[in-house]
DNA sequence: GTCTATAGAATGATAGAC
DNA sequence: GTCTATCATTCTATAGAC
């Protein structure tokens, strides 16, 4: 017994209550401000507005937390990766997946490139099956599946280039700005180079 | 009364004595592997081998170590910095800048890195003067004095893609070819673009 | 510069009532 | 789902001896 395991970032997330996901919410916004590390669980059921059991009752330990924050922020990353899939490795396809991931992490920019950025994050992520697969597929459809040093290099620097969102020197560019300028240097980076 | 304030990094990061120097590198290793907010001085302590009453005799506070890994980290940084601005703003010394930089990041990856990813430390750097200002003047040297919004959206990316060289995509990638491939997408970055 | 010892607060986590 | 109450542990920080 035990439940099925989940093959999708969304499947994983979907099992994730109202309480939960208020939770996750808060969870995202002290993280991005104190990392993982300096977020206590006290500091999340006040944020929420309930007690540390409340919380530890929807959870259970931390890591079950920071697991939950990592899937919803990758989930429309995930949504913009399958539709991808689906269409093939045409230019057009990598264009338009670009485009999303860019109006993703604009949309989103202190959320998001918490991810990024957090030692303890990113180790989940490298630890995460679902998660891990996830980005390999993401940088495999936008650099091709080029295993080469130097491609592997483009891919980290595509990688770190998108995060440059939450960058302080662009954090009083407007999103629309934001989005053209970010979207024009990234597809240099994935369709002019190597 | 009260000692002059240093007016450079490397000023300041002389007046560490040798315990205290051997404290910052246990500690910026720590903070590698799990983020400013998730170490303790019991950790560094344990670390270096002393107790952590002898850190606290050291250092008094935990933002005080925070503050001399910065320092310590950034120095190299600051030499090539002011050798160019001697140089004036030709391209050959944005060049041999780039280049430096580049350099002193692939031969230290992990411990740079760091600096860039952990919130706690980004918000040091961005409230500490010296830290601050030596990066404006890094990415002035690199891109020009242009402050219109696509210069700083490239000056973001520039500073994201030098910390790429801590990605796990390269991470098996060897630092001679590490440091060739990442100088050439960041000279792409500086000098083709805009 | 290092130690032992300690104070006082905060931590992750659990039990049991509502 | 939330609460109060509590546990052992760890935390930052200090005092005083060597």
């Amino acid at each position: 017994m035990g439940a099925d395991p989940p093959t999708s970032l969304r499947e994983r997330a979907e099992r994730y209550s109202p309480a939960q996901r208020h939770t996750v919410d808060a969870a995202l916004d002290l993280f991005a401000d104190h990392g993982v590390g300096g977020t206590s669980f006290q500091m999340i059921a006040d944020a929420v507005g309930v007690t540390k059991a409340a919380i530890y009752h929807q959870f259970g330990t931390k890591d079950a937390i920071v697991l939950a924050v990592l899937e919803v922020q990758l989930r429309p990353l995930e949504s913009a990766l399958e539709e991808a899939e689906r269409e093939g490795p045409t230019v057009q396809s990598r264009e338009t997946l670009l485009a999303q991931v860019i109006e993703t992490v604009v949309s989103n920019r202190r959320a998001l490139s918490t991810l990024q950025r957090d030692p303890v994050l990113f180790r989940l992520i490298e630890e995460d099956e679902l998660a891990r697969d996830l980005f390999s597929r993401l940088f495999a459809v936008l650099l091709g599946d080029d295993v080469r040093h130097h491609a592997r290099v483009r891919a980290a620097v595509l990688s770190a280039a998108i995060g440059a969102v939450a960058h302080p020197f662009v954090a009083d560019i407007d999103n629309d700005t934001l989005r053209a300028d970010l979207l024009d240097v990234t597809r240099t980076l994935t369709f002019k180079l190597g």
